[in-house]
Parts: C-alpha cells; structure tokens; sequence
DNA sequence: CATCTGTATTATACTAGATAATACAAAGGA
DNA sequence: TCCTTTGTATTATCTAGTATAATACAGATG
C-alpha cells in the first residue's frame, strides 16, 4: 500500500489518504481483515504527523471501513450496506449537472461512470 | 433563482452558491444570456457578504459558467467545452469506488448515474 | 453628474488543517 | 512483571481558508 500525496492540493491530507484507502478496498487491493499500516508507521512513511493519520483512520473507522483494535492496529472491514448515501447522491446529482453544463448527452456521461466503475477494479 | 444556504455546512457558501448556479443551469433554469442578480442583491436577499457573493461569481467566470459585465453584471454562458475535467473525472471515480464498497453492482451504480442525470433536468 | 455594476483594498475574526511533544490505556511478548 | 507496540488524547503553535465590515475605485448607464 503505497500512498501519493500532493501537499499543494487543497484536499487535506487525511482526506487524501481516506480516499486512497477507500478506492484500494474498491479494487481489491485491500481485504477484508487486512491489516493496514500503524499509524506511526504510515505517517514517517508519508512524511506526515501521527495525529494527521490518526485522523484519517478514524475517519474511515466512522465510514465503516475500518475497525482499529489496539493491538493489532486498523483493520478492513466487510462493507457496511448497500446503497449510497444522501451525501454520495447530491455529490453524483452535482457531477452530473455539471456533465450536462459541458455538453454531455445522458449516454456520453453514461459511459464516462460506466468507465469510472470499471478503473475501480483490482 | 432562489438560494438554500446551510449555514452549518462544512462547505463553504460561496461554494454552494457555486453549485447552485451550475446545477440551476444544467436543469435550465438559468439560460445563456440570463442575469443573474447583482453582487449586492444577492447577498442581502440570502444574508452574506457581498465578497462572498463576488468570489462565487468569479469562480463561476473562472470555469467558464458567467461572463461579467461591468454594467449588466453577471450573465449565464453557453457551455464551454465538451468533456468532463481531470478533476471531475476523479471525483467520479472516487464515487464509483464508494459506490462498489457499499455493495453496488456496475448496473446499480449506473442506475443511480441515470437517475441523478435524470434529476438535473428542467 | 448621479447611480449602478463588479471588484479591489484593508482590517478583523473564526475555524480547519497540520505539526510537535508528551502521555495514556490496553494488549502481547520477553 | 517489565517492556514494547497499538491507537488516541492532550496541549500548544502555526498557517491558510472563510467570512465579515467598511471603504473605494473604474466603467457604463441614465
């Protein structure tokens, strides 16, 4: 598991690491069970604070992605239901408007989540 | 063109007052050559500042949404270019992977991109 | 000339994000 | 039992973004 930052973005850095987990479990890349790196051992690898990875695993720990025993550390977790939340479906309605607004046809932005799914994928 | 603003939103309000004017454009409320209204009206009539106001209209202007006229003030542009952007291409990915955690099958989750491009519609 | 437009300027205040150093409870290994 | 490792809490500090307020400006309109 090898995270990219870009410390000029303006997305936070627990928020990047949170998303890179998320799409690793999404392409298989983590499993459920697997152990992810301490958070200690993830922050001087990335070259962050602890409590910044910290932040991110509690994150994904209040998603239901992670569960964090003491000891063993973070774990994946089975996904929690199904559906997307009303937070996912006014970020997918706010895409799609501005899909629309570039020009794109119904079946063109169609095809462009039908794409985004597929590079999901292990 | 009436603006809901959550105060308490982590987002900022120029930045809903930004996806409000693209979603308002991609469902044809607003059509090209439209006024909006002035800097000063809107920001009294919803209760900001009028920096605040400004700012969303010149990030509106900066991806190609507004053009600013000194006497008309703002007005709608026809769409800019066809395509979705690299970030937007991102966030739909990010989105694609959430949706494949929480359970949803390619065919669900373009079911919900269906429904969502559905809903920006006049 | 007076009025409207968006916007620039300056100053202030609040909050989020990130860092650093320290410390704690719980669990495992020696 | 002692030591280590785990996530996390605490405290303090710094930076940057967000929002506000008051004022002012240039350009266009009437």
């Amino acid at each position: 598991m090898i995270f990219q930052l870009d410390f000029q973005s303006s997305v936070p850095i627990y928020r990047q690491l949170r998303d890179q987990v998320v799409l690793a479990i999404a392409q298989g890349q983590l499993t459920p069970g697997e152990r992810l790196p301490t958070t200690r051992a993830l922050a001087e690898d990335a070259g962050v604070n602890v409590m910044t990875v910290s932040k991110a695993y509690q994150l994904l720990k209040s998603e239901g992605y992670l569960a964090t025993d003491r000891r063993s550390g973070a774990v994946v977790c089975p996904p929690p239901d199904k559906g997307l939340s009303p937070e996912q479906a006014a970020q997918l309605r706010l895409l799609a408007g501005e899909a629309r607004c570039a020009g794109l046809s119904q079946e063109e932005f169609l095809e462009a989540c039908r794409t985004a799914y597929s590079e999901t994928e292990g």
